[in-house]
DNA sequence: GTCGTATCGGTCAACGTTTACCGTTGATTC
DNA sequence: GAATCAACGGTAAACGTTGACCGATACGAC
């Protein structure tokens, strides 16, 4: 009987009506993500992620970027609230604006954080130990023998740029190395102001024999800056990045980098998201998660000159 | 009084229930995005150009990656179908499946082809001219005096690669010179392959002194696998991309390239699906739209050695 | 033959909107 | 003062599905 019924569609081939579903459901499977102004890479991994997870289940995946969250986080939540979404993705920025998750819990949707650093026990939260991974790589720098370090940070309304600065600290401090402030140049993630950044710091007359930089188009641009100055990397400057995005490793040289497992995390703050909206969440899929990260030592980073 | 009700809702903040209008209005204001495995810089820039156009209209985009589709066209109509949308925007190589388009004519679904090859008067279509973008970079590598010619081409589903390989040739037989068939390679637009390919043009005892690549990735790695050969660029082998993708700029030395107005297309074919959906169609927006491309000269092409 | 059980067809309310309709009221016009 | 019109409150149908319910039928166990 079941069998004749569903023939019977197929024939015809007759779809349920979503929006009809939806309504007696009172569920639209939509999951919304929303993301800032990153690099490709990131974003693509991130919807890949998701979309992973998602694959094989009724919900469907709705991008929603949006930039400069920092200055105007209810215009988001606004965005958010009318999407008709059953859930939502926040990626950072976005999960660290306690404003944000104001509007968003007093209207009730279910959210997921992939790697927030305020608020931690807020929502579901998919962390990533983002001070460990800036110790791992400030140690492998210390470890090659450099002293006189350059640091060109993120973004500063991204947490993940203060966690890691926190790590590179706790590696200085632990080598018995004092941080030089005025090589700690100030970037926003992208190639451009990357560049200009890392030429600030080769022009000085004590150049830094190594950069700590902390994204891979960042360190790609102070590669370039290094070699438009007839500086040679990794010869005569160390450069290091993070993210492992795939311009790590199409660069030259390939870049030592920080492998952030965005993909997985993304695919782990779908499933959670979902656990909680099917109610199917077991212990397991409730409690928090942390991803580790890896490092990935390239071409990039060598002893310093003269050692 | 249209004020005060409008007082009262956001007082009570009330949020009309989107699945109750979309039952009503019988459409979901949804708008399908369907691409295939390409590099992230072209999908980031197909969803942003598409949200663009998206921005402050009722519509969402709900992105639906599907690799393979040429193997399997009816499961992407499926999913598509599936997915309760108002509209689709197929992009490369989804757009050229004629299957594909059947089904969701069937169904009578809209939909915008992005850059199709084939059957160009099906749908909406926003179309770029592959072909003279083609032969206006093998123009420029013929001009600078290079007459042995490498060309690593792109997946040979994506219609793409047969159309710019088409316009190589026209400018090989309008400048008299003879393609060597020898000298062409199958890539799949990854840097992966691309080097592989690479490095067998570059290990033949006649040596290209140019190379085509079909997109930036597969030129970046011409210029990685020159550089394990001690192959210096552009001095002695001048290498060509396709696409001007964020890494045509991050690479080193920046590429020549073509530039694809993506985000301008992608813009338009939401545009043209709006205006298809909302029957706001004006004659322009109705009528088919040529993007040009443009020839970016940068630092990796020259004159051929010894001349 | 009786009882319990499973399967079937059919009817109906409910989900939250939108649209149309009707009747009432108050203001405007000649 | 009568006629015209806009604004308003209220009612009801419709969108396509789901889930509950009822009655009828068929099946096996006792």
């Amino acid at each position: 009987m079941r069998r004749k019924v569903k023939e019977a569609a197929a024939a015809l081939d007759y779809h349920p009506n979503l929006a009809a579903q939806s309504l007696i459901a009172r569920r639209s499977f939509l999951i919304g993500l929303t993301y800032e102004r990153p690099s490709p890479s990131y974003v693509v991994e991130l919807q890949n992620g998701a979309l992973g997870r998602l694959e094989n289940e009724r919900y469907r995946l709705v991008v929603l970027p949006f930039n400069h969250v920092a200055s105007r986080p209810e215009e988001l939540g606004k965005l958010l609230l009318r999407a008709g979404l059953d859930g939502v993705l926040l990626a950072p920025p976005a999960c660290d604006q306690p404003l944000l998750l104001d509007m968003i819990e007093r209207q009730k949707l279910p959210y997921a954080r992939i790697t927030p650093h305020s608020d931690l026990d807020r929502g579901l939260v998919v962390a990533m130990d983002e001070v460990a991974a800036g110790h791992t790589v400030a140690a492998h720098i210390l470890s090659l023998g450099h002293r006189r370090i350059g640091v060109i940070l993120g973004d500063p309304s991204h947490a993940a740029s203060r966690g890691r600065m926190e790590g590179y600290r706790q590696a200085f401090s632990e080598a018995g190395v004092r941080i030089d402030e005025s090589l700690v140049g100030t970037g926003d993630f992208t190639h451009d102001v990357g560049y200009q950044v890392a030429r600030t710091l080769l022009d000085r007359p004590l150049r830094p024999t190594a950069i700590l930089a902390q994204n891979d188009d960042m360190a790609v641009a102070a590669i370039a800056a290094a070699r438009d100055l007839g500086v040679s990397v990794p010869d005569q400057l160390s450069v290091a990045g993070f993210d492992n995005s795939e311009v790590s490793r199409t660069a030259w040289p390939q870049l030592t980098t920080v492998h952030q497992p965005v993909r997985e995390m993304a695919w782990d703050a779908a499933d959670r998201l979902i656990a909680e909206l099917d109610g199917t969440g077991s212990a397991a899929a409730l409690q928090r998660r942390d991803h580790v990260h890896e490092l990935l030592v390239r071409a990039s980073t060598a002893a310093p000159p003269g050692l």
